[in-house]
DNA sequence: AGGGGCTTCAGTTCG
DNA sequence: TGCGAACTGAAGCCCCTC
C-alpha cells in the first residue's frame, strides 16, 4: 500500500548507500527529518555513466557505431551523448556513456577504452553513490530538501518513514543547526589466555557501551560463552537505533572481531537499519547502513601534541578522562580478572571507563569531523579513514563537477623532488621582546594571486605573450593569468567561506552552539585550503603536478626573501624564519608601519602571531623556546616535544627550558639537574618515564640494521604479541647485553625490576643531553650537571674518582 | 683490535 | 594513501694506529 500525497520532505543526510533492485540501482539517502523521525529516501532515476574523450580527428558518429557494435557494450549501454567538455582547462570532446548498473562499468570502460577514435576514458572509477550526489550536489551531514511520496516499509527497516524521491534532493544551503543525533559509544574485551585474543578462538566476555551520555550499560558474557552477549549487543544496538556509532580503533579491532565472532557463534550481526550486518568498504572501515559509524582513532591520530595513541592518553589530553582516576589493568592480564570472580567488578569497571572515554572524545571531535565531511563531502563513516590527499581530492572532484572540468585519472607518476622553504639560520642564545610575524594561509595565496594550477600551467615551448603568464622565480614555470585555474577557485572558495564563518562568529557569544558549530566549520575549511599545496606535490594526486607545487614554493621564498629586505629597510633586526613566519625585534611603530609596507609593496597579508617577552635558540633551525607575556612557555622542536625521548629527559628540559626563560637563573636549573640524577641513582624514578617509544614504520623483515625498538618488537612476537607496522614500540635500557645499545633494550612490560634499569644510560644518553642542549649556551659543562654538589676541587677534578 | 670520523638509516618535528 | 627542510642518535663502515 502506497500513500500517494505528495509531499516535500526536509532531512539531513547521515549515510548514503545503494542496491540493485533488479536491474534499477536504488540510491538509499538515510537521514533525520526536520521532524527528527529517522528516514529513508529512494530515488530511482539514477544511472551511472563515464566519460570517453574522442581522438582529435574521429568523426563522433563512427566512433558511436563501433562503440554499439560491441555486443556486451551494447547490451549495458543506456544512451551515448556528445559533449564539449574542459580537461585540464583545454575543450575537449567527449562521450558520455550512461549504463544501466553500476557494478557494469568497470567491463564496459575497459571495452570502450579499445575502441578505434577513443583516446580514453573518465570518471569510469567514482563509486556510484559518490557520482549521484556530485551530480546533485547533495552533502552529508547538510540539510535537503526532496520532493517525495510516502511508500510503505515494507522491508521493515529500521525508519520512521520511507519516502521515493520525485526528483533529487536539493541542498539547504542556510540551514545549519545540527539535528538531535544519537550516539553510540561501545568497547569490547576479549578472553587472552594465550595472550593476544585471537576471534577464531577467544570469546568477546565484555560489551560496554555508552549511549548519550548518561545511559551506560555493560554487557557480559556466560564465562566463555558469547552467543547470548552478541545477541544481547543487537538487540541493544536494535532497540536504542543510534544514528552514530562510534568506537576507539574500532575498524581494525572491535569491528573485525565482532564479525568474525557472529560467524562463529551463529549470530546475525544486524545492527544496521536495512537489517545488513556490517561491511568493509572503501579506506577500511566498516559501513553501518543506515548509520555513521565512526572511528575516533582516525582522528586520534591527527592529535601530534599525543605521541602514543591509546585510548587512556587520548581521553586524558582531551580532558575527558584523567589517566589518573583511570581503573588500571594490565592488557594482558584481562583473562585473569575474569577468570577470579572477586576481580572481575574491577574489570566491569575497567571495561565500562573504556566506554566512557570513548563517549567522551565522540563529543570532542564529532563536531569537527561532521563539518568535515559536509564541506568535503565524503559520507561520516568514511570521512576519518580517507587521508588528508583523499578529502582534499574529493573536495576539488566536486568543485571540478560545478565548473564543467573533467576528472582526471589516478596514474601512479614517478616521484620527482622539487625544492621547498627558506629556513633562516637562528642567532643562537636569549632574546628579548620578540615578535613572530607571519603570512597568513602563505601557500594558497601564492598560488591564488599567481593562478597556479594545473589546467593553468604553460609548457615550455607554446609561445604565450608575457604579459600574459605569471613567472615562477628561480625555476621559471608560466601559469596563465586568465582564465582562473581550478585552485584558484577552490581556494578562494575555501579562504572566502572560512572569513564569512568568522564574520558570523564576531556577533555569536563564544559558548553558544552555533558559535562552537561555526569554530568547527572554519577550523575544517582553514585544514582543507592548507592542505591544498601538499596534495597539489603529492604524486598519488589526480591533479598532481610538480610544476605547481614547485612554483608555489618558488614564490613562497621570493616573498620571504622580499619581506626580510623590507624589515632591513626600516633596520628591524630578524632574527629568525621558517617559511612564512619572521621573528623580529619588537617594536610597536616599526611593527606596524613593516606590515604595512609588506601589505602595499608585496600585495600579501603578515600579521603578528604572538609576541615573546623572552625566546631562545640553539644554533639549530626548528628548534627553540619562548616565554609568552602570559607566563606561558612554548617549546618548539626540542626533545621536551618530541615524542622519541624518554619522560625523564622531557620533564628535566622542560624544568630547565622554564628556570632559564623565567628566572635567567642557570645555576639553579643545574641544582635541579643533579638532583634528578640522585633521584635517579636512587631508584626514586617511576619506571613509566624511562619508557622510549618508536614507532615500527616498516614491516619488520625490511629493516637493514638492527635497530633497538625493531629488536624489542621481535621480543615481544616471540611472547606472542601481535606486532604490526605503524605501532608505537615501548622499551627501557637496560643492563648487560652486548655493546651495542640495541643489545640492552627490554619491552617494558617486562621490565619489573629497578636493578634492571641502566641508569648510567638515562644520565648519560637522556638526562644530561636534554639539558645541556639548553644549559651550554650559559658556558654549564657536563661535568657540572654529573659531579655532586659539594665538590669541584681542581684536585678531584684530576684526580678523578 | 680499537677508536675516530664519516656516511647511512631511521624516526620525528616544523611550517 | 599531502609536501620539503631540518635535526639527531645509533648503526655500520672505512681507515689509521698500535
Amino acid at each position: 500500500m502506497s500513500k500517494e500525497k505528495i509531499q516535500t520532505v526536509c532531512f539531513w543526510l547521515l549515510d548514503i548507500n545503494y542496491e540493485m533492485l533488479g536491474d534499477t540501482p536504488e540510491i538509499r539517502l538515510w537521514g533525520i527529518s526536520d521532524k527528527n523521525e529517522r528516514i529513508v529516501v529512494l530515488d530511482r532515476s539514477f544511472r551511472p555513466y563515464f566519460y570517453a574523450i574522442l581522438d582529435k580527428n574521429s568523426k563522433v558518429e563512427e566512433v558511436k557505431e563501433r562503440i554499439l557494435k560491441n555486443e556486451l557494450v551494447r547490451r549495458h549501454i543506456i544512451a551515448i551523448e556528445f559533449l564539449q567538455k574542459k580537461f585540464f582547462g583545454q575543450p575537449v570532446k567527449v562521450l558520455k556513456i550512461t549504463c544501466r548498473e553500476p557494478p557494469a562499468i568497470p567491463k564496459i570502460r575497459d571495452e570502450v577504452k579499445l575502441i578505434k577514435g577513443i583516446e580514453d576514458v573518465l570518471e569510469a572509477d567514482i563509486r556510484f553513490y559518490m557520482r549521484y550526489m556530485i551530480d546533485n550536489e547533495i552533502f552529508p551531514c547538510s540539510w535537503h530538501e526532496v520532493n517525495a511520496r510516502e511508500l510503505s516499509n515494507d522491508k521493515g527497516w529500521q525508519v520512521d518513514k520511507v519516502f521515493l524521491a520525485l526528483s533529487p534532493p536539493k541542498l539547504k544551503i542556510d540551514k545549519k543547526k545540527l539535528p538531535s543525533l544519537s550516539v553510540y559509544a561501545f568497547d569490547i574485551e576479549c578472553y587472552n589466555v594465550h595472550g593476544e585474543p585471537l576471534a577464531e578462538r577467544d570469546p568477546i566476555i565484555i560489551i560496554s557501551r555508552v549511549y548519550n551520555g548518561s545511559d551506560k550499560v555493560i554487557l557480559t558474557a556466560r564465562d566463555k560463552n558469547d552467543k547470548e552477549l552478541l545477541n544481547n549487543f543487537v538487540k541493544d544496538i536494535k532497540r536504542l537505533d543510534p544514528d552514530i556509532i562510534v568506537g576507539y580503533n574500532s575498524n581494525r579491532f572491535d569491528w573485525p572481531y565482532l564479525i568474525e565472532r557472529s560467524k562463529r557463534v551463529r549470530v546475525k550481526l544486524e545492527v544496521s537499519r536495512s537489517n545488513s550486518t556490517p561491511a568493509q568498504s572503501v579506506y577500511g572501515h566498516f559501513s553501518i547502513v543506515g548509520r555513521a559509524n565512526v572511528d575516533l582513532y582516525d582522528f586520534a591520530e591527527e592529535i601530534y601534541e599525543v605521541k602514543v595513541k591509546t585510548l587512556e592518553n587520548v581521553a586524558d589530553y582531551l580532558g575527558v578522562f584523567s589517566k589518573d582516576e583511570r581503573t588500571k589493568i594490565e592488557k594482558s592480564r584481562i583473562y585473569q580478572y575474569w577468570d577470579e570472580k572477586e576481580k572481575r567488578e574491577i574489570l566491569l569497571k575497567y571495561s565500562l571507563e573504556d566506554a566512557e572515554s570513548t563517549y567522551g572524545i565522540a563529543e570532542k571531535i564529532l563536531p569537527f569531523a561532521i563539518q568535515l565531511a559536509s564541506i568535503v563531502g565524503l559520507p561520516l563513516d568514511q570521512i576519518g579513514s580517507a587521508s588528508v590527499g583523499y578529502r582534499v581530492e574529493w573536495y576539488l572532484m566536486r568543485q571540478a563537477f560545478k565548473y564543467g572540468e573533467l576528472i582526471p585519472n589516478r596514474i601512479e607518476k614517478a616521484y620527482e623532488t622539487y625544492k621547498g622553504a627558506i629556513v633562516l639560520e637562528p642567532k643562537p642564545g636569549i632574546h628579548e621582546n620578540i615578535a613572530v610575524l607571519d603570512f597568513s594561509s602563505m601557500y594558497p595565496n601564492i598560488m591564488i594571486k599567481m593562478n597556479i594550477s594545473p589546467d593553468t600551467y604553460v609548457p615550455p615551448g607554446t609561445e604565450v605573450e608575457r604579459s600574459e603568464v605569471n613567472v615562477a622565480p628561480e625555476v621559471g614555470h608560466r601559469f596563465r593569468k586568465e582564465p582562473p585555474g581550478l585552485y584558484k577557485k577552490v581556494l578562494e572558495r575555501l579562504l572566502d567561506a572560512r572569513s564569512q564563518i568568522r564574520r558570523e562568529m564576531k556577533n555569536l557569544k563564544p559558548n553558544s552552539l552555533q558559535y562552537k558549530l561555526l569554530n568547527e566549520r572554519q577550523r575544517a575549511l582553514k585544514i582543507i585550503a592548507n592542505a591544498t599545496y601538499g596534495y597539489c606535490g603529492w604524486t598519488g594526486a589526480r591533479w598532481y603536478k610538480r610544476e605547481v607545487a614547485e612554483a608555489t614554493t618558488a614564490w613562497g621564498r621570493k616573498l620571504i626573501r622580499e619581506t626580510i629586505a623590507l624589515a632591513r629597510k626600516l633596520g628591524l633586526e630578524v632574527i629568525y624564519g621558517d617559511t612564512d613566519s619572521l621573528f623580529i625585534h619588537y617594536e610597536k611603530n616599526k611593527i606596524e608601519q613593516f606590515i604595512q609596507l609588506v601589505e602595499k609593496e608585496l600585495g600579501f597579508d603578515i600579521k603578528i602571531d604572538k609576541i615573546y617577552k623572552r625566546v631562545f635558540f640553539t644554533e639549530a633551525k626548528k628548534r627553540y623556546c619562548g616565554l609568552m607575556e602570559d607566563g606561558r612557555i612554548d617549546v618548539v622542536g626540542l626533545e621536551a616535544v618530541r615524542g622519541d625521548w624518554s619522560e625523564l629527559a622531557k620533564e628535566v628540559q622542560e624544568k630547565v627550558i622554564e628556570i632559564v626563560l623565567k628566572n635567567a637563573e642557570p645555576n639553579n636549573a643545574v641544582k635541579y639537574v643533579r638532583k634528578v640524577i640522585n633521584e635517579l641513582k636512587n631508584q626514586k624514578i617511576p619506571l613509566e618515564k624511562l619508557i622510549i617509544w618508536k614507532t615500527l614504520s616498516k614491516k619488520i623483515e625490511e629493516y637493514e640494521v638492527d635497530i633497538a625498538h625493531v629488536r624489542v618488537a621481535k621480543m615481544l612476537m616471540k611472547l606472542g604479541y601481535k606486532v604490526s607496522k605503524g605501532e608505537k614500540i615501548g622499551y627501557i635500557i637496560c643492563k648487560g647485553g652486548g655493546e651495542k645499545l640495541s643489545e640492552k633494550v627490554k619491552p617494558y612490560i617486562l621490565v619489573k625490576n629497578y636493578n634492571e634499569v641502566d641508569t648510567n644510560y638515562y644520565i648519560n644518553k637522556q638526562i644530561i643531553p636534554a639539558a645541556m642542549r639548553v644549559l651550554k649556551y650559559f658556558g654549564i659543562t657536563e661535568q657540572q650537571l654529573i659531579k655532586g654538589e659539594k665538590q669541584t676541587s681542581i684536585l678531584e677534578f684530576f684526580g678523578g674518582s
